[in-house]
DNA sequence: CCGCTATAAGCGCATATACGCATATTTGCC
DNA sequence: GGCAAATATGCGTATATGCGCTTATAGCGG
């Protein structure tokens, strides 16, 4: 009798690996996972910054992100340094090298874009990424708290 | 002046990890993921199955669930015996204490679910559902190939 | 100034995921 | 029947992800 409905959780499992694995493919060539390629979008964007407020920008787990920075560093697409104002921080720059590898990442990158964008209209790509920011802060927000 | 449009796959893979990590909480006292969950479900529908022909059934890479039977096996929840018509195939086996153990997930696992659709009617939710679906076929034929 | 608390980061461990290469076994063709 | 192709699996390597514990540093209150 249980479990006739059909688990959310693994239907966006299913669709993400889907999807990685397309964008992966796509982003090889220029050296780069969608992970490493979004990772490095969101630096650029964010400038100089140390690693627990990257994480959060991006919200990852800290000690996630500061893996990942590991084969980025190692690629000199990033460097990781010092803050001369609080001797905790570590700041995640990106190097000439990092920009580059992204500008030439772009095309692959948009070409997964269009594989997705071809089967879906502008509305229902709307749609989907309304519900996706919904089930993102649906779940971060587990049981509508206290107060 | 470029990407201004959001990345399909980031979004997807946000969101998964706010629901995955939901979901893991949720089953965490149980002694599973949701990953594991899942995969005991499937093991349970196909009944006795080879691993490559389970990982097919469930779009995951042969080597991907080839490792992740790992845990299972380990805490019993699964048996892998060699096939008596193949000698290539290994037979994945579940386990009573493997049943038990999704019977006993299962009202931690519905309560993730409620939590998810307590803020999405059944309308919105068959429509999630079909776009992921629809992703996962857009993803897997690359480029509508050939003939 | 000293100590307590809060914050930043690293590391060990574990799971999830996939690719490429190697090996074993079955199957099909001659 | 024997060999080549197809199939099933394992293992090494690598990335992605997160938890718990530990250490280092900052900041604040007395």
């Amino acid at each position: 009798m249980s479990l006739m409905l059909p688990c959310h959780c693994l239907a966006l499992r299913r669709a993400t690996r889907a999807v990685s694995n397309l964008y992966d493919a796509a982003l090889a060539p220029a050296g780069l996972t969608v992970a490493q390629f979004a990772m490095l979008q969101r630096l650029r964007a964010l400038g100089p910054v140390n690693i627990s407020h990257a994480a959060r920008a991006m919200q990852l787990d800290r000690t996630t992100l500061g893996r990942n920075l590991g084969p980025l560093e190692r690629n000199a697409m990033i460097r990781i340094i010092a803050s001369e104002t609080d001797g905790r921080q570590r700041v995640i720059v990106l190097t000439d090298r990092g920009r580059q590898a992204m500008q030439q990442a772009i095309p692959a990158w948009k070409s997964a874009q269009a594989a997705i964008e071809t089967r879906f209209d502008g509305a229902r790509l709307a749609l989907l990424h309304d519900l996706l920011a919904e089930l993102e802060t649906a779940a971060a927000q587990p049981a509508a708290a206290c107060s």
